[in-house]
DNA sequence: TTTATACTTTTGTGATCACAATAGGCCAGC
DNA sequence: GCTGGCCTATTGTGATCACAAAAGTATAAA
């Protein structure tokens, strides 16, 4: 079975209310997103299956939907695996992301209440307390968290799942990345983007998010360093 | 069969080298991007499949790779539909499109070489003979040809199924649109842009693709019109 | 004429099966 | 020891079937 390396899943279980395709779906994309599977490891529905305790059908159509969001890739051969990654793609990516989330930012400042901002200041005072305490493990989806709930106030939503597809394929690293990462020392820039929205200035908001971002990935911003997490996930072909 | 309106897909040669699931999306992508399927019009696989005479089976996974792709909603109640309009999130689009496509012609701008130049300028040239002959069918097509080819100059692409993702979205009131548009008045800004590429000029290219867009839709500047079209599109419920 | 209820049909989901293509392993030849 | 071609096992694709949920329809009561 394990002819690469195995896969471990963190199986929730599973709602009678939800179909099998959701839940492989989310269970597939939960693995892809926090690195579980390593890029180039080849996938076969056959195996998830058994690994999952389903029938083949809910993965094929799991797998379909996940490729179609950039989280896997189908090869010529049609064997689906988690893309490789490279320095160019990774600085594309991160690109990608503060372009298209300081503008999801801009257009949701509009919308923004109260109400949410102080769930924004919630979930930024959860992110302080794992920091302080070292527990990095739920900062990383709580950041997630973070920018999803400021997006998601404009009600005309269009932005974010493409913005999602991003965090998808970027997902793999951010493991990688956080065994490495000193976050402690750096300026906290979810308070400088909650202090633009209370004034309105979606300039300000707008660097803010990008700062956050760069600021997230500058460790990799010496390309060797990068480079040995590129190849570390490759060494497993 | 027919509760609703009927769809007139244009049926492509099915090549036997291609999977019969990848010639059900290709058909049914179209038939979404040029407007061939109302919005609001619910899609059942099995009609689908009769219509398309292959088994259900490929129909499923087209439609989920569809869905995937924002270019189809799926309802609570399990059913399909191509999703509704509302003025809001077309102009949502609208400023996603300008966005992301800025920022795709800034981060293409470097790998632009002559040979994709002068593509550029074939394909516009195209556009020029088609909108003076006052055929207007192709010019859409030839214009997403115009950027997909502009974009696709980088090489390590993560922008464009994003970008693809957002067509598909406006794709059936294009369809509306071209029907009422006066093209042969405006500026040319594809000739701006590559003009600004020939400079290397990344502020210029910028500002012409964003013109572009803005132009391409700005026929629904006045909410009316826009809602003219959303009204007639969704009359048939 | 209108509304609530029971019945019939249709539909999505998921399982199983058949088949052609691909991959991986094996052995012979150099 | 290394490479090239054959053979077996595995895989993705697509079809068919079973089932429960949902939608649509007709009937009956008001």
């Amino acid at each position: 079975m394990d002819k690469n390396s195995p896969i471990e899943f963190t199986l929730a279980e599973r709602d009678a209310s939800v179909t099998i395709t959701q839940w492989v779906y989310v269970t597939l994309r939960n693995a892809v997103m926090y690195g579980q599977i390593l890029p180039g490891r080849a996938l076969t529905i056959r195996e998830l299956a058994k690994e999952l305790d389903v029938s083949p059908m809910p993965v094929r159509e799991a797998l379909r939907q996940l490729a179609a969001e950039n989280a896997l890739e189908i090869q010529g051969n049609r064997r689906v695996m988690v893309p490789k990654m490279t320095a160019m793609k990774f600085t594309e990516l991160c690109q990608a992301r503060m372009a298209l989330e300081s503008h999801a930012a801009e257009r949701a400042l509009p919308y923004i209440d109260n109400q949410r901002l102080s769930a924004l200041q919630q979930i930024d005072a959860l992110i302080d307390d794992a920091q302080r305490e070292g527990n990095h493990a739920p900062v990383s989806a709580l950041n997630q968290e973070f920018h999803r709930t400021l997006y998601s106030a404009n009600p005309h939503q269009v932005t974010l799942p493409l913005i999602e597809s991003l965090w998808l394929q970027l997902g793999p690293f951010m493991k990688l990345a956080s065994a490495h990462l000193e976050v402690s020392s750096q300026v906290d820039r979810h308070t400088e983007a909650m202090d633009a929205i209370e004034k309105k200035d979606a300039i300000a908001l707008q660097l803010a998010i990008k700062s956050d971002i760069r600021e997230g990935f500058n460790f990799a911003s010496t390309p060797e360093l990068l480079q040995r997490f590129i190849d570390e996930s490759n060494r497993h072909n």
